[in-house]
This record gives structure tokens, sequence and C-alpha cells, in this order.
DNA sequence: ACAAGTCTTGAGAACGCTAACAAGATGCGC
DNA sequence: GCGCATCTTGTTAGCGTTCTCAAGACTTGT
């Protein structure tokens, strides 16, 4: 069987514009002292023959890897998957990273990696040591994961630390839990509600608190109490029903609900209308996240919108452009928005 | 800065256990002929020394680059995700794709490539040459680009043809989408269906044909009729809204209508709305693909259930597997399955 | 016009691994 | 016990690129 034609190595493109192996390389990665007239040529010859630099070979002569390899938790990522619970959240992530991978000769490559088991270290280790990537984006709950965070800081591993806003090591990007929290939770006050339950994410994802805090300076300022009011969930759709219906069997006189997940927004949904209540006429909704599923809803519900391929593309424009020997770790804000359908309304008797 | 501990070599493997590094590496790949005595101290080396080969490195020997690229088509996935209208597709067949990569020690490599421009080829060619991979997997559309599928034929790379049941070169894996198309025509005749309207992908995409093959062929076995019934659109929202206009326009006895994308379905599912009808009461209706999406929506579609990730799982298997002299690439079939949900009901005026 | 730079180019080593070959050890049949 | 085949281990030569260092060509200031 015919092998198909042999790569182009940059020794053709050498012989094929007569100059030297180091000179071709210049080129290629633009280096400066090459005459524009010599420059030209072996573009040229480049071009003619269709030379791309081999990765691999790049990696080997001790250079950059081009590759920025992105961390997921695989056991969420499974769940979502087996349930086909939809991982929109894995997607824009991806989107995001290959987009601005590709715009700069990068690669972006995902590894599934469990948070929990105590292999974490080996596994990711072993991950580093095959790839030797240039960078690591971190999504939660890995990046709050001192494990991980200290064996890349201690191997020189330049990594973005997705939806955290602690300073380094690493750099940090949120998308302002907080802010986020505050923004919902005010905009339901300014619509009258005074009983706003929370849902809120697992504890072991900092976000969660960071989320939980908005809310309650927002109550607060309004001088609105918190007792009772808030149920913790894992993201997933039972544990926003769970959740939803303590809410409501403990508060009778709730009128708005904020889940931190479109998930277990979901969920509180179905269990309003399981109650008879009619959102948004009883109960207020808004959730997290702005995943697609929350436009076909009935009704659509109002969300937060994370906008999670835009801080990935961040985290990598950080990450290629960052030096060896860089300062200090920037911690990088990339604000979420409040977007309004139907799931909010004015609070029940409210002018 | 402290550049934190080198990698681990080979070479210090072989020193730590005193054999040569060629041992070594029969050690790690499984060699045949190593004295078990001898292997299991090179092996507590490894461990030790938390020794992992690097990939770059495999590479450049010249023997595999344990790498599997997957194809996507950009246009389309930028798309999606400017819109966020979900990119569930991509989500399952990376899972899959990734999930089977990791089991067999490979990596999967998402590549988006524009499968309209007069680029393809070259964009094609670089990430070959660049990557080198073991093998391709290529999606819809592009498993029916000839100018892509004769290049890698040409360069003598393995690849897979996702949603396509055309004979090779390339292996091809198909959804059954006849079938399918079929399965579904024939459940609506079964609830008692007579004008059956049919939303179909674009001609492009081959499965669009064979889905609309598959729902003549039901129509046909009983004797109905088709003219009219046949709508176009290109799997997106707006489109479907369109098509399913045009068909109810069209044939005001229309009593189900089968869509070949969510999206296109979600549309049918408003313009029925707008228009006074009832899903299912009035208008039944299935969709092809079953993302998360549908099980939200009210009432929750009937779909045809895509297996992609599985497909996809298949390819990589096969693509792993597959020695560089083997004999003529299969055609494999993952069949596809029918989720019945809310959205058909036995036609009006059934007993 | 000359010394001291700066620019431009090239030669050779190195990166970590495996393929191909070579050589010594072991087993087998007779 | 000898010759041959087979098993086991080691040695050497790359794979395609960039890095380091060195040498020649060109500037510039005086």
């Amino acid at each position: 069987m015919a092998r198909g034609r042999k790569t182009v190595t940059i020794r053709e493109v050498a012989e094929d514009a007569g100059v030297s192996l180091q000179t071709v390389s210049r080129v290629v990665n633009g280096g400066p002292n090459v005459r524009p007239q010599l420059r030209d040529k072996v573009r040229a010859s480049i071009e003619r023959l269709g030379y791309v630099p081999s990765l691999a070979a790049q990696r080997m002569s001790g250079s950059r890897s081009y590759i920025i390899l992105a961390i997921n938790d695989r056991e969420r990522t499974l769940a979502d998957w087996r349930e086909r619970r939809g991982t929109d959240w894995v997607d824009q992530m991806l989107l995001g990273g290959i987009l601005t991978c590709s715009k700069h000769g990068y690669r972006m490559m995902v590894e599934l990696i469990d948070t929990h088991s105590d292999h974490v270290e080996r596994e990711l280790s072993a991950a580093i040591s095959a790839l030797q990537p240039d960078g690591v984006v971190l999504t939660p709950p890995h990046s709050e994961n001192r494990l991980i965070t200290e064996l890349l800081a201690e191997r020189g591993i330049p990594f973005a630390r997705i939806g955290s806003n602690t300073p380094g090591p690493g750099i940090a990007l949120t998308m302002g839990d907080e802010g986020a929290g505050h923004l919902a939770t005010s905009r339901l006050i300014e619509l009258g509600h005074r009983r706003i339950g929370m849902i809120a994410g697992p504890a072991q994802y900092s976000l969660s608190g960071w989320r939980i805090e908005g809310w309650k300076r927002a109550l607060a300022e309004y001088g609105l109490p918190v007792e009772g009011l808030l149920e913790t969930g894992d993201f997933g759709y039972e544990s926003g029903t769970r959740a939803a219906r303590a809410l409501l069997d403990r508060n009778p006189d709730l009128t708005a609900i904020i889940a931190s997940s479109d998930q277990m927004a979901l969920a509180a949904l179905e269990v309003a209308r399981d109650r008879g209540l009619s959102v948004p006429r009883d109960l207020s909704l808004i959730s997290f996240d702005n995943t697609p599923i929350v436009r076909f809803t009935n009704p659509p519900l109002t969300a937060i919108d994370q906008p999670i391929a835009e801080t990935v593309s961040r985290a990598v424009e950080q990450l290629i452009a960052r030096e060896p020997a860089d300062d200090g770790d920037p911690v990088i804000e990339v604000a979420a928005a409040l977007v309004e359908r139907s799931s909010t309304a004015p609070a029940p008797g409210t002018a």
C-alpha cells in the first residue's frame, strides 16, 4: 500500500530555498534578523512545498509545545453525559479555548481528571509529562484544588484558574459571582420581592460561596432576612427538586428563588408547577448559567449569563502571552450579565 | 525563578534500573521479549520515579503519535456558539472520543475547519502535518467531502466518516438514518396519522437524504402520499419556523411533522402554538437528535436518539486497532432509537 | 579608512524516544 | 556435546526542530 507522500520537512525547504535549516526556522518563527529578500524567498519555498512544522519536533527541540491543556472534572462530565444532561459548560469552554488557541497557532487538549480521587496528582502529573503543555486551564472544582495548583506551581507551568477570585499562584479568572448574586437578588428586590430563597451550589466550589455572599449583601442592604432561605444542591436536577421543596415547605411566603444552575432552576420550576404555583405570577425564578435549555422552557427563564467561552478565551490569551519569569499572577474579572426573560415578575400584591 | 524539577526521562529510569534505554522502552510498550524479573525491576523504577514517556519524543522516533484528530465544521460550530444555540453534538462526539482515546492511551484533538472554503485542503493538510495523527474522525458534512477524503486516503492516514453509509475509502459509521426515518414515520402511521410532513436537513448532508428515503418508504408501505409534504431546513431554528409554516399553510389536514433536528422541531412547536394547534392533540411531532433541550419543552418531545458518543467511540476504537495495511474499510451501523415522550398522540378523530 | 559594534547566516549539538541491527545467552534436537 | 534457532539485552542511528555558538558581512563614528 502506498503510504502517500512523505511529510515535508524543514530540510527540504532549506534546500529548495538554498539556505540553511536555521534560516528557515527563523523565518517560520518570525525571527528578528533575516534580510527581507531572503525571507521572501524562504516564504515562497514554504508556500510552494506546503511546509508546516511538526509540533512534536518543535516540542522536542526544547522550546514551546504549542499546547494548552484544559482540565475538566471527569466524574461530573461523565455523569452529565450518561444522563444526557447536557454539558454546555464543557462546550463553551472548549470553544473559547480552541478558537483562541488556533488564533495563536496553539492547540488545546482536554484531559478529564477526578478531583476527588487520591490519584489527582498522579493523573495530572502524567498528563503534564506526556504533553508538556505551555499552559494549563483549570476549571472548577479543580481551580481550588491545592494539590493541583501546587503541583503546577512547583513544575513552573503557567496556569489559569477559571471561576476563582483568589490571587495566585496562577492567573485567576472570575465571573464576578458575588456581583452576579447581588445583581440577581437586587433585581428581585426591585420587583418588590421580600422573601427570596437561594439554592446554592456545593461548598466545594468556591463560587457557590461567593454567590451566597452577593445574595446576602443585597438582602442586607434592604434589611431583609436570610434565615431559612438557603438550600444547597449539587447543580444537578434532583438536588434542585429537593432544595426547592425544602424552601417552599419552610417558607409559605416565599415569592422568589435564585438557583445556582439552570438544572436546579428547571427543577424548581417543576416543583412550583406541581404545587400549583404559577411562574412568574406566584413565584419568580432566576437561574445561573443561561445554557440553551432555558430559552425553551415554559416560561423561558430569566438567567445570569456566564461568559464562559469569553473567560476561557481570556485565560488562554494570558497563558500564551505569558513570559516565563513574569511578575505576579493577575486576577481577572469577566462580568456576568442578567438576561431577563419571562420567569420574573413583580411580587404578588405589588403595584 | 526555579523552573521546578526536570521531567523524568527514559534515561534516568534506565540508570535507576541498571538496564539499557531500549529495555525500558520495551517494558513501557509491552514489548514481547523481556524476562519477567527484569520487567518487574524496570516497572518498579518507573513507578518510583514517576516516569511517563513524552508524547512528542514518541512521535519523533517515527512510531505512532497517539493522537486522533477530530474534524468539525468551524462555520457551524461558531454559529451555534455565537447564538448560544447549544452544541450538544460537538459535546457528545468529544466525550465519546476523549473517553475512548484515553482508554487506549491516546489523546483526541479537535480541529475546526471550513468545509466550504477553498482552503479546506490547505487547512486539513496543515493540521495533519503539524499533528501527524494516527487517525482522523470526520463529522458531517466533512464526511462527504471528496477533497478531504481523498487527501486523507492519499496520505495513508486511517480515517472514519461519521454519519456516512457509503463504503470506503475510510471507515463509515452510520446511525441508520434511513431506518430512523422509517421508524419515526411508521410510529406515526401506527398512531393513525395519514398526512405526515417532513422537515429535512440540508441536501449537503447525505444523511438528510437517507432520512427522507426512510420517510418515503414508510409512507409508500401504507400507500400514503408524499406530495407537498417535504420541506428543507438547515437544522437551525429559523429555518424550522419557515418550513413548519410552509407545511401547515400547504396542508390544512396535516396531523404530524417529523423534524430532522431538535431546533427545527422546537420551531415547529412554536409555530403550532402560534396557530392555536395543541401538541400533541392536534399535531404530533417527532424530532431528531434528542439533545437535552427536548426533555424540558412543553410538551417534552418524542425524538430519535442519535447515539453520537457511542458512534464516535466506535470510530476511535476502529482507528486505534487498525493495522496499517488492513483490508477494506467497513461500514458500521450504530442504530438509533425512538424515545417516546409527550409530543406524539393518536391522530385526531382516531379511536 | 579603521576599530568596534551590529546584522545576518550557518554549523553542530541536543531534545527523548524507538527501529534496526548486533551480540551474547539459552534452549533444542540429535 | 555440537550446531542451529530462539530469546534476551544492548548499541547505534536517526526522527525534525531549535538552541548555542561562531564566523562573515555590513554599519557607524571618528
